[in-house]
Parts: C-alpha cells; sequence; structure tokens
DNA sequence: GACAGTTTAGACCGATCGGTCTAAGGTCTG
DNA sequence: CAGACCTTAGACCGATCGGTCTAAACTGTC
C-alpha cells in the first residue's frame, strides 16, 4: 500500500497539541484524531509515546532555528543586535500566540526532566547549545568593545538564556508580554550597556 | 465515625507526587494508596482534582512562606543580604532534593496555565506577591543606597524572580546547580553591585 | 438504647490511557 | 496474473483515569 500518511505530519500535528496539553496531558488518540490518521499507522511510524515525544522536540528545535537563523546570520548587525533582536522575534511569537504555549523546551523540562532520562537529554543538549551560540555572539560583542562587563560570555549567555525562560513563565501565567519587555530593557539597556 | 484520616495529609503526599511527577502525570489513586486513604474519603474532602491540586499549590505556598520567614524577617540583615540569602536558601534545598523537583510553582505554571484559569489565578498571585516582597526590600536597599541602579523596584524583582526560575529551570534540566550559582554571583555580585 | 446524622470504604462507572494484533488492501517482482 | 511482501485500519487489550454511590460503621443526642 502506498503510504497515506506523512510522519511529519503527525509530528506537527502532535507539536501544536503536546505545546498546549503538555506531554502527559495528550493522548495519542488524540492527536491522531485531529491528524485523521490510524492508530495502526502511528506505531509504524513510532515505537512508542516517548520517541514520537523525542519527534517532537526535534521538530520544535527545528522550527526554532529556522525562525532565529535569519537574525542570527545578518551580519550587518552588531552582535549584540543579532542577540537582542532574535529575543524579540520570540516575543512577538508568543503574543501572537495570546501570550500561551512559551517555549516546549522550558515546558517539557519543567514536566518532564524527572520522569523521563531521554526528554531530559535532548532538552539539556537544545538548551547548551542555544547558550553556546549567544556566548559565541557575546564574545565577538566583548572583543568590539560592545560589552564591557567583566563576566565569562559563556555564563552570562546562560544567564540571558535563564532570564528569558523566568521572564516568559512569568509572562505566560500573567498573561502579559510586560516581563517580556522589562527583560529587552534590563539586560540590553541597562546590564549589558 | 471518627474521622480517621486528615485532609492535611492527603494534601501533603498529593504535594511530593505532584512536585515529581506533575498535575496530569498524578493519578489520585497514586496519591490515595501512598496516603492509606481510601477513595471515598477523598472526595468527601475534595469536590474535584482540580480543588484538590488547588490546596496542593496552597500547601506549597505555606510551606515556603514558613522556610522563608526567618530570614525575610531577620532585620540585622541588610535587605540585600536577606534577598539573597533567601535564594541561596531555596538553592541548598534544591540541592538535598538531587536538584529535582525545583519550584511548583513554576512547574505547574508552564503545565497548567493553559489548560486551567483558577490554577494560573492562583499561581501568578503567588508570584506577584513574592515579587512584591522583595520588591520592598529592594526599596529599602536603594533608599540605604545599598543599590545604585536606577530600575523601579518593582521591574527590578520580578526581573530576580524571573531569572532565579530560568536558572532553576535550567538546572533542574542540567541536573547541577551551577546555573543557580551563577544566577547569584551575577545579580548580587555584578549587577547590583 | 433508639434514632439521626455523618464519615468511611471500596466496589463500581464510563471514558480514556498506551499499546497490540490481524485481516484486508495495496505494491512490486517474476 | 501469481505470489511475496508490506502498510493500513481500527477493533481490541488490560490498566488506569476522574468521579459516583451505597451500605456499613461510627458518634452524638435524647
Amino acid at each position: 500500500m502506498k503510504r497515506t500518511h506523512n510522519k511529519d505530519d503527525i509530528v506537527q500535528t502532535g507539536l501544536e497539541i503536546i505545546f498546549s496539553r503538555g506531554f502527559n496531558g495528550t493522548g495519542i488518540e488524540t492527536i491522531l484524531k485531529q491528524a485523521n490518521v490510524p492508530k495502526g499507522s502511528f506505531y509504524n511510524f513510532f515505537s512508542s509515546k516517548e520517541e514520537f515525544g523525542l519527534a517532537v522536540i526535534d521538530l520544535f528545535l527545528s522550527d526554532m532555528a529556522a525562525l532565529l537563523k535569519p537574525v542570527r546570520e545578518d551580519l550587518s548587525l552588531p552582535p549584540l543586535a543579532r542577540i537582542r533582536k532574535s529575543f524579540e522575534l520570540l516575543i512577538a511569537r508568543f503574543e501572537e500566540n495570546n501570550c500561551s504555549k512559551g517555549c516546549l523546551v522550558a515546558n517539557l523540562g519543567l514536566e518532564m526532566s524527572d520522569q523521563c532520562e531521554p526528554f531530559r537529554h535532548r532538552l539539556e543538549d537544545a538548551l547548551q547549545r542555544w547558550i553556546d551560540s549567544i556566548a559565541e555572539m557575546l564574545k565577538e560583542a566583548r572583543e568590539t568593545g560592545a560589552v564591557r562587563i567583566e563576566v565569562e560570555p559563556s555564563v552570562l549567555a546562560e544567564s540571558i538564556v535563564a532570564s528569558f525562560e523566568g521572564a516568559l513563565l512569568r509572562a505566560k501565567v500573567k498573561k502579559s508580554v510586560e516581563p517580556l519587555k522589562n527583560f529587552i530593557h534590563l539586560y540590553f539597556n541597562v546590564f549589558l550597556a
């Protein structure tokens, strides 16, 4: 039989639902119903819900990478402005979603890290790579004198990402982007200026 | 019949389990089994799992308040030191738990905010009160000249809490307290110094 | 000690969970 | 067109979900 169902479609639908309702809060049947895919097909593609979850994380990460790529590679912008703009892009997207969902890495990080090591590792890897990419730009910014603060770029990058994720949590619970605007202001106009 | 089961015991057990496995990841039966309480009793105390969840949040908040109260009221310490020490207390507790669990407000905030408004409101309220108490101390610190940074205390307090929660998320996923140590160092030795 | 009122215990409910299995449907090679 | 091979569809599995219900056990009042 010709493949009538696409693995990627299921993952895409799964991402949307898991993003809203969490991993434990989402049943496979719910996803399959929305994606119009019978259960038999699902287990042809994935050996378990866990494996499926990892695929959902990977899709989210590649979505994010695609969203941020143009900004990260825009060398007409100074490094610090690239960092700032990439966060502003994420904030805009969060606002488009009516201050819901947030960041899948954070959501699953808190929900699943204590329950499932494969999830934890995948998410840890994602965070570390994100931090590294910011540390790289920070290092560049320091060399050009744009950042004068006496802190290791890797430490500073970690703190920026943590502050953003924390502000995103706060924004999601408050249903307001204000904490995120404050994050941008504080880091880019005060702490790093 | 005399009351043989205590409402508070069930909530206590529920807190432990929900803290580890999340709200959707925890079944009522699991809690009741561990607390040695039959199901009938549960629904005498709580009208639904949701109401129970709110009681669990309240217990967590009063646990935290009790933990932090001595530090917050220790007027022998300057205000900034009180803030710092209260975070160090939370970090120590996180480390005792082998870098697991973290903060229930954050866990449920990300898991449940999009699913259940009563949860969101309760958590929003908790975060706001936490921020307010820090803003109060920050204001005091500014009046004594210990903090010279030109930022509204409420904005700064929000940022501190957000950064802590973000660092806690990172620490939980990384299974390391290092991001939390960096948070302390960065805020209290660099940004606010 | 009879009665009213309350709490307990856990069997039970339909729904849904993650996951399996098989018969039917389709493709490919000879 | 025959037969091997693979995918599909969804009925089905036992377990568990949140929640209900009732009969028994107990307490307090007269």
